[in-house]
DNA sequence: ACCCAGGCATTGG
DNA sequence: CCAATGCATGGG
């Protein structure tokens, strides 16, 4: 048993609602309490512990993973005094709902291939789809999976996907990711635009996928995904005078990352 | 049965 | 540059 330490306020339930809310994640399994997460083949249960997390059990090595899924990158304490010092919308969301640190992907092809599963359909279909592409592919440890790798879908037929609930196109989207020749650790040395030319000129990779690349799995403080379906709601219902979410960013400058997390949990509380 | 859901590529103007 | 279309599944 090892601790990971997070500064104060940290909400350790809130933050991981994500894997909860919309049905089980087999590869980031909420279990009895706490969060399961198979790094290197080895199962580690996270649970709220006094000033952060407590891991068990911590290989090491394993805790640079670990602290990305919880979100570690984020600074909390910025995007608070700047919420403070914002409109009053931001002001009593960012209050309301503080400690929450958004998880991040800790793996680029799995935040992809996440991603391609969530494109156009709801996180509902998505989640239950990429739980099938997860036992059929993936790697049980205890409770958890470890997520398929990149060389078992670069070795799978699309039909493998296909059996699982992929759309046919989707099915060639992460196969032919997986058989592409990018690096895609390599991509967190480039600057977001950089990212962007590359991820872009795969298929089936498009804005959308990329915003919530540089978001979720990199951690980008300006990240903005205008075209979310759920952040236009959310932008909708919090900020009806915005009309042009790409131009709304702005305003969030440079915490558009946080700004969305944040409309986007206050909007599914409700 | 029908519609929509945290897109994308393709086709045709 | 923009509009229309097909895609697969889960929930309402």
């Amino acid at each position: 048993m090892a601790h990971l330490s997070f500064p104060a306020p940290y909400d350790f339930e809130l933050s991981t609602g994500r894997y909860r809310a919309f049905g089980p994640d087999l590869a980031n399994l909420w279990h009895d309490g706490g969060l399961h997460r198979v790094v290197d083949g080895r199962e580690v249960r996270l649970t709220a512990a006094p000033g952060g997390v407590d891991a068990d059990p911590l290989e090491p090595g394993a805790e640079p993973v670990l602290r990305r899924l919880l979100g570690a990158p984020f600074d909390l304490a910025a995007f608070a005094a700047f919420a403070a010092d914002a409109d009053e919308t931001l002001r009593e969301i960012a209050v309301r709902f503080r400690g929450y640190r958004p998880p991040l992907g800790p793996e680029p092809f799995e935040t992809l291939v996440t991603s391609i599963t969530a494109q156009q359909v709801s996180l509902y279909a998505a989640f239950a789809i990429r739980n099938r592409l997860i036992e059929r592919l993936g790697v049980r440890a205890e409770q958890a999976y470890a997520f398929p790798t990149r060389e078992r879908l670069a070795a799978a037929a699309p039909e493998e996907l296909v059996a699982v609930g992929f759309s046919r196109r989707k099915a060639e989207y992460a196969v032919g990711l997986a058989r592409s020749e990018l690096d895609l650790d390599a991509l967190a040395d480039l600057l977001d635009d950089e990212v962007r030319g590359h991820l872009v000129a795969l298929p089936g990779i498009g804005e959308w996928t990329v915003d919530w690349f540089l978001a979720r799995h990199l951690a980008r403080p300006t990240a903005w995904p205008a075209g979310d379906l759920a952040l236009r709601k959310a932008l909708a219902a919090f900020y009806p005078e915005l009309t042009d979410a790409r131009a709304a960013g702005e305003r969030f400058h440079p915490f558009q990352n946080l700004t969305a997390h944040y409309l986007l949990l206050a909007y599914i509380a409700g």
